[in-house]
DNA sequence: CGTGATAACTTAGCACACATAACTATTAGG
DNA sequence: CCTAATAGTTATGTGTGCTAAGTTATCACG
């Protein structure tokens, strides 16, 4: 790809991907289910299996922390459950609960709700030119979410403004 | 669309947009150019010609008091400035300055040269694809962006001002 | 001309998803 | 044992979003 195919595609994705993670966060919140977006991957990936919380963290490409929070946070509403197992007690294995799964499943039907109102008017070579876009965007950002950022911290002590 | 197609779609795009989201903001982050995402794209809208804020806020698609936060964010930073227009002296338009388009070319080139990383292993068949995936969201959901929930509930004589 | 509704913003208070830095607890290697 | 590495948690701060409740300016109308 060349460098101005990259600027270009680089634009479009910084326009339509914050506008589309709005218009997602927007519906649910305003159907009462808010299991941020964020926890809603969560809860996909641990349906399928329990995992520790630094598996979950690279998975979904977060910091440790961040991840111990939103892990606290569904905790707290009953969705997971923070397991010992057996061999090394510094791990925590995170495992779905009955309601965890349930939510799981409410929440996915209202999204397919809210998302099917949107994409009622699309027809079927537009949804399968989304499908394909969407294919390509997980593959190559899949990959890059793995390798969380070689962190290179701030260049020349570039501090966050401030006045 | 069926139901289950878009039960399909509604699935990826749950998974994808938002480790698309993290991945880029991972990004800019440890560039040290900090410009939230949001930022990009309000910088991108400003460059083409100043705006009022309401107007902002609902080409957006978030609410006046979330674009006024965030306008007073960028004027810290000194790359907006709010002027007062000559009829009107409710409205404030705000403005970028050259400070913000300095930023605005800078995040650009930046955001361009880590996406390129990521799309480089992308061949042209997969980057057309991809194109074309996000011409169909572009238009999907700025549409519906415009119309933010219909959370007008104050129709009839419900008086802001109760005593 | 006043008066009340409406429009455009701002402020205040809240929730959450990120981050880093600095801790605790456990395990592994010498 | 003692140290280094690994797994998590806590503390703190920022960004982004919301609603509710002001403030100020404009307009419509009697």
């Amino acid at each position: 790809m060349t460098r101005t195919q990259a600027r270009e595609s680089a634009r479009d994705i910084l326009e339509i991907i914050p506008l589309v993670m709005r218009t997602i966060a927007a519906e649910l919140r305003s159907a009462g289910e808010l299991p941020a977006p964020a926890h809603f991957g969560l809860l996909s990936v641990l349906s399928a299996r329990p995992r520790m919380l630094t598996d979950l963290a690279s998975l979904q490409g977060v910091s440790l922390p961040t991840m111990s929070n939103s892990i606290s946070a569904m905790v707290e509403r009953g969705w997971v459950r923070r397991a010992a197992p057996e061999g090394d007690r510094r791990v925590v294995m995170i495992e779905v609960t009955a309601t965890g799964r349930a939510a799981l499943e409410r929440v996915g039907r209202c999204a397919e709700a809210h998302l099917a109102d949107v994409l009622a008017p699309v027809d079927l070579p537009s949804r399968r030119r989304l499908q394909a876009g969407l294919g390509v965007l997980r593959k190559v950002f899949a990959s890059s979410a793995s390798a969380p950022a070689a962190r290179r911290r701030n260049r020349h002590g570039r501090r966050p403004y401030v006045s």
